[in-house]
DNA sequence: ACCACAGTGGACTCGACGGTCCAGAAAACC
DNA sequence: GGTTTTCTGGACCGTCGAGTCCACTGTGGT
């Protein structure tokens, strides 16, 4: 499929369009023809650039929302060189799922392609950059001798990772944030030893 | 509704085979049919028990399984009284999860009926139970003068169910138990001290 | 100017699924 | 035993949403 300029925009705009319907309204569920009636395109359009469907939009829309999720987070997740930062950090993560509320664009999207192989591609690539970020973080603080020494970074930063999950997934269930707050304060306590 | 002998038998019949369909196969989406063929029911007889259709029945089935997220970690986790306990209680979590695999019933249940308040409901309960007892556990602990002074029960159990729950969701796309398990040692350290 | 191909609109098909309806079987109750 | 209510089977309906098709328009190259 060779791609005009034009078409490169209009491919562009419905996936930032169908991202921004997510992040704002829905409940659950968004179909194609939402998404249609939001970016202001036909059918025909979405098939032209998108020949698998729905499966090939929403995998698209789920990537361009996992790299927000990390992008969001920065610059502190990519500088974790010092408690202060640590705190920046939580507070970031959040402040970021406390406005997002009970919307959970990634979620929406699983909800729909979830078994599919490449929707889990798409998350396990997000969790494992997630991840590395913290574990890198993690021994940092280690070499410069701040945190205890007998951690494994490895085993902290999944339980870092679980933990924020769990609590942006109670989250969405209860409006919630003392649960986010709750784990990552503890694990920070802990890592402070 | 007055349901006879028979009424509650064929009630109950739909409810656990629904539960226990989502238990075993599925990958995704469960409809009125699958349940009506599992059970061996006609479409009336879902809609004469459950007479508000689908969200009444799913309803009822994520009850059901809710009640039984609790009870598969019992004996264990109304009596957390020892360090032994702990370990047993954290083995049983990690040992339930890594049977159900990628599927989960709730999850699934949560995904057809999700907004609504009375899945939102279910889930909270579920979470304020499964809380609970964990601080329960740990003020024991404390009591007994076997945890460090400084812990809140009311913080460090939220975290705990955050951490479970983000470890289960971990599992769920990646098929691991690792990042459970990995917060649920540290934690567990974290309590130790 | 022409032509080939990308881009666009929108009507249409088709299947899935929730929900309705009614007629008949089986209990329960007197 | 007869009547009333519950229980059951399954045909049927309406809607919604994914995906197809084709006719038309714009665009870029030569």
């Amino acid at each position: 499929m060779a791609l005009t300029t034009k078409g490169r925009a209009t491919r562009q705009r419905i996936i930032e369009g169908a991202a921004a319907y997510l992040r704002s309204d829905e409940p659950a569920g968004v179909t194609l023809d939402d998404i249609r009636a939001i970016t202001g395109t036909s059918k025909s359009q979405i098939f032209h650039y998108f020949p698998d469907g729905k499966e090939e939009l929403f995998l698209a829309v789920a990537r361009h929302e996992a790299g927000r999720v990390l992008d969001d987070q920065q610059p502190h997740l990519g500088a974790l060189t010092s408690w202060a930062a640590w705190e920046r950090w939580r507070d970031s993560v959040v402040a970021r799922y406390r406005a997002q509320g009970r919307h959970c664009p990634l979620g929406t999207l699983m909800g729909q392609v979830g078994g599919t192989p490449g929707a889990q591609e798409v998350i396990a690539t997000l969790l494992n950059q997630w991840q590395s970020h913290v574990r890198k973080g993690i021994a940092e603080m280690q070499a410069a001798g701040l945190v205890r020494e007998g951690l494994d970074p490895d085993r902290v930063s999944a339980a870092f990772i679980a933990g924020v999950q769990g609590g942006v997934l109670v989250l969405l269930n209860t409006g919630s944030v003392t649960h986010l707050e709750a784990v990552l304060d503890t694990l920070l306590e802990h890592l402070r030893g």
